[in-house]
RNA sequence: GCGGACAUGGCGGAACCGGUAGACGCAACGGACUUAAAAUCCGUUUCCCGUAAGGGAGUGAGGGUUCGAGUCCCUCUGUCCGCACCA
């Protein structure tokens, strides 16, 4: 008798509410368990959950399932990182305000997540944007400010001179304000930045001790930090334009062993001598101001084409009688060394290009090995090789290290040069000029500075508006006039904001004491720390994780952990993607409003659903609103349920790379889903029943079915460990297929302890597949007899002994290539292998007579006969 | 510009430490069941030659190390990602 469908929609709503009744995913601390953290990213509350999110919880869930089975004492929260850019945004457009607008979103995207059946500890639930939460963070940034580890300095920003804001990097688009579309300005600001650098050594250091992270991130840190040996050289300044006070120039170099080869140098526009010069010089003042035209990121300005001013001034060689100009140029970052250079093209590609352009001379000093000093030459391309030095008086034939160190030695002992290591790492600028973030809790007064602010926490004033352009908090009278705390004379709030990034460095410390009325509590940040397993986006790679370690560095300081790392396994995940459709107008399409019509593969094509108009398929994007090519989960769900979502994500691609969400894809999801409900029912039926005594003897067919079954769970149990879902999910399926077949072989032939074999196997498929679909092997252990729950039960042992085989197959090459194979006793000798192999027809056909040369055995893998 | 990653059938991918390349899924094709369709079940499917047995080629391109290379080394090509105020 077939079983009804399974409907999934139905089912899996009545197993959340078992679920949730019998509290399974709460976590409490247990000294006495072994503790298992395991984390996704917290997303930003957008209003829909993406399939993209779902992949990544899905994720997370699967090993918090795995690892309770395993016996862990298992922490799986969630949370939001609420604060942010897009709800002022909602607020400008949509007259809304930031806060209704993010609890709106946060509440439709917990719902929409409660859909997917995550075993998550909901009473752990905390948004950035409750003041439960910020008020915390307040705390920890003044305990940071009395430690010395927050100052305020100048920095750029990129200003929209209509809109009166700040923009992001990403706001500014062909240099002009997106929603004002002006000109963008940089300003300097005074703003707040926390010490990452004083931690610069150690976050570089440690990095080797993560050995559960991905190698590449950690690369991606190391030279996001970029510790660079180099010496800070003093270059004596004249001209009749030279500024008071400013004789010397100070430059950073990596290479002084090329000081022979300089032919210039040059500072950013920035720099404090250019700013003094542009004072009288109106030529350099417009070239400065076009600069600042350019955009604050790296990128552009590396990308942007090399330009210079020649201010006039001359700096003298430290060894030669040679002068060389100084130029302003706008590759020059101010933010990295001393904001000045000089520059020897033959060795550095940015001064090559800037040499060409200028007509400044080329000279090569360091010549690779085997070329000829006389005619080496560079062209247009510089040489950053290994070599020896020429061209260079006292440092000819010395090696690139040798040279250095002697330049060094030399400028050290005449008091115009000192060794430094240098960081790429900036401090971290935390200020901004924005509503919707924590407020920096800081006092502003005429006669004590700035001051933490002595009541907290300091609460964003709800009653503010968004109909001028700029921060509403600049204009909220209440808000920004204060006495000072400590002379209680007339002083003004600091207005600014968090930078999100802070929310998010310490949200996983928070968790573990979520409502305590400080930041953290000590005895539960020392039991769930470190986070064992952190699970998201590759993008993250390095601020928000850097952020975040810096974060337990600097909270360690202050007293509130006693801990340097907060993760101790790293998981990137890829992204969703999808095929992308647009119309003849070239208008994006969403997936639901195409219809394909091609015969296969090879001749796919679509049209409109409305009018049959024709249709673009583009190349499969990350899914995005712009592009239109989202699918939404809920409507998935209320289809085929979340079980389906969960296995598709986690079937085919391996999770660190992009899935391509296809309407196949899913519906081989879902066939599976109908298929292994079905094998459960008839082994429910045809197997030995619940409890049934385990037989004496099994016969062949029970024999290989059981050794099939405790394969695909040492294989699952393996591939679960080490995030390899999409493996754990082909042998899920591989174990599927015998599973039918043995239960197809039963009805013709009997075979002793078959119906035994068959429950058994049965119960462990359900039990592998249980992370991953768990709604449905909740109703698969129902139908197998049980009263139980399966989220409950212990993870199956495997049986070693079915591991292994007594008889393997074994390939047998004939000069590395394959002839024949053997089928042989598992510890058949090397001389047994050797003399099997050389009887079999492939390789007598493949020797053809000739006389062997030897013979190569690798015990239960391979032979390879060299004739 | 700087830095990083990736490349295997028609498609997604598998292959522990260098040891039978293509597991598993999707798509396609053939068959069974059905009045029919859907669903389901069985089979085939890297390419070329061959009815077959069998042989040849093959993991982006070129070279190297090795008895043996998808895997290690060098060179090249292509694609994707990050770059400090998006989160």
């Amino acid at each position: 008798m077939a079983a009804e469908r399974y409907n999934a929609p139905d089912r899996e709503k009545h197993w959340r509410k078992v679920w949730e009744d019998a509290q399974i995913d709460r976590s409490q601390m247990d000294e006495a368990l072994p503790k298992y953290y395991v984390l996704e990213m917290f997303p930003y509350p957008s209003g829909r959950i993406h399939v993209g999110h779902v992949r990544n919880y899905v994720m997370g869930d699967v090993i918090a399932r795995y690892m309770r089975a395993r016996g862990y004492n298992v922490l799986h929260p969630m949370g939001w990182d609420a604060f942010g850019l897009p709800a002022e945004n909602a607020a400008i457009e949509r007259k809304v305000h930031p806060k209704t607008w993010t609890y709106e979103n946060i509440a439709a995207m917990r719902s929409q997540l409660k859909g997917i059946g995550l075993s998550l500890d909901w009473s752990r639930e905390l948004a950035t944007c409750d003041p439960e939460y910020y008020a915390q963070q307040q705390r920890l940034f003044v305990d940071m400010f009395k430690r010395g580890l927050v100052y305020r300095k100048k920095s750029k920003v990129n200003w929209d001179p209509v809109d009166h804001t700040v923009l992001a990097n990403e706001q500014v688009i062909d240099g002009r304000g997106w929603r004002s579309g002006a000109v963008v300005e940089q300003r300097e600001l005074s703003q707040w930045f926390l010490k990452i650098t004083e931690y610069a050594d150690d976050l570089l250091a440690a990095l080797d001790t993560l050995d559960r992270w991905p190698d590449k991130v950690r690369l991606m840190q190391r030279n996001w930090i970029g510790r660079s040996e180099g010496l800070l050289m003093q270059f004596p300044l004249e001209g009749d334009a030279l500024p008071e006070g400013q004789e010397t120039l100070e430059v950073f170099t990596t290479r002084p062993d090329t000081i022979f080869g300089m032919s210039f140098c040059a500072i950013s526009p920035d720099h404090p001598l250019a700013t003094a010069l542009a004072k009288k010089d109106t030529k350099l003042k417009a070239f400065i101001d076009e600069c600042h035209r350019m955009g604050t990121s790296t990128e552009e300005i590396e990308r942007a084409e090399k330009q210079g001013y020649d201010t006039g001034l001359k700096v003298a060689h430290p060894f030669r009688k040679a002068k060389f100009p100084v130029y302003v140029a706008n590759f020059i970052l101010m933010d990295y060394g001393t904001g000045a250079i000089f520059g020897c093209p033959a060795h550095d590609q940015r001064d090559l290009d800037f040499a060409r352009k200028y007509k400044l001379k080329v000279k090569p000093v360091v010549i690779p090995e085997g070329e000829d000093p006389k005619s080496f030459d560079v062209g247009s391309e510089a040489y950053t090789g290994p070599g020896r030095i020429a061209n260079s008086s006292f440092l000819d034939g010395l090696s690139v290290e040798e040279a250095k160190d002697e330049v060094a030695k030399r400028l050290e002992k005449r008091g115009e040069g000192k060794r430094k290591v240098n960081y790429r790492l900036r401090d971290w600028g935390i200020s901004r000029q924005r509503y919707w973030g924590c407020p920096i809790p800081i006092i502003h007064c005429e006669k004590c500075g700035a001051v933490p602010a002595a009541t907290l926490p300091v609460l964003l004033p709800e009653d503010v508006s968004f109909d001028k352009p700029g921060n509403p908090l600049d204009r909220h009278p209440d808000f920004t006039h204060v006495a000072c705390p400590s002379c209680g004379g007339d002083a003004r709030r600091e207005t600014d904001t968090m930078d999100t990034f802070v929310d998010s460095s310490w949200y996983f410390a928070r968790f573990c004491s979520p409502h305590a009325t400080v930041p953290v509590e000590r005895d539960m940040v020392d039991y769930w720390l470190p986070v064992d397993q952190y699970i998201g986006g590759v993008e993250h790679a390095i601020l928000h994780l850097l952020y975040s370690r810096f974060f337990m560095r600097a909270m360690s300081t202050t007293g509130h952990v006693d801990l340097a790392e907060p993760f101790a396994g790293l998981f990137t995940q890829g992204m969703v993607i999808h095929e992308t459709y647009r119309d003849e107008d070239g208008k994006w399409l969403s997936p639901d409003e195409v219809r394909f019509t091609g015969n296969d593969a090879s001749d796919r094509r679509a049209v409109t659903v409305d009018g049959g108009r024709p249709v673009t398929i583009g190349a499969a994007e990350k899914m995005s609103k712009s592009k239109r090519n989202t699918v939404d989960p809920d409507h998935f769900t209320a289809h085929f349920g979340a079980d389906t979502a969960r296995w598709f994500m986690l079937s085919d691609s391996p999770p660190e790379r992009d899935v391509l969400w296809t309407e196949e894809g899913v519906q081989g999801a879902w066939r599976f889903i109908q298929r292994l409900w079905r094998l459960v029912d008839e082994a429910a039926s045809q197997g030995a029943p619940l409890g049934a005594k385990r037989p004496e003897k099994f016969g062949p067919a029970a024999d290989e079915l059981r050794r099939a079954a405790h394969r695909a769970l040492d294989a699952v149990s393996r591939n679960i460990q080490n995030l390899r879902f999409n493996t754990a999910v082909a042998a899920i399926y591989d174990l599927a297929n015998k599973f039918g077949a043995a239960l197809q072989g039963q009805k013709s032939a009997a075979d002793e302890g078959l119906d035994w074999a068959l429950r058994e196997s049965g119960e462990l498929l359900v039990q592998m597949f249980a992370p991953m679909m768990p709604h449905l092997a909740e109703e698969c252990w129902a139908r197998l007899g049980y009263h139980s729950l399966v989220a409950k039960q212990p993870w199956p042992e495997v049986e070693k002994a079915l591991l292994v085989d007594d008889k393997v197959t074994i390939a047998v090459q004939v000069n590395g290539k394959r002839r024949d194979e053997l089928l042989i006793s598992r510890d058949a000798s090397t001389a047994d292998l050797e003399a099997a192999a050389l009887k079999l027809d492939g390789v007598q056909r493949a020797i053809e007579g000739r006389a062997i040369k030897k013979i190569i055995v690798v015990p239960q893998r391979i032979v390879n006969v060299v004739a």
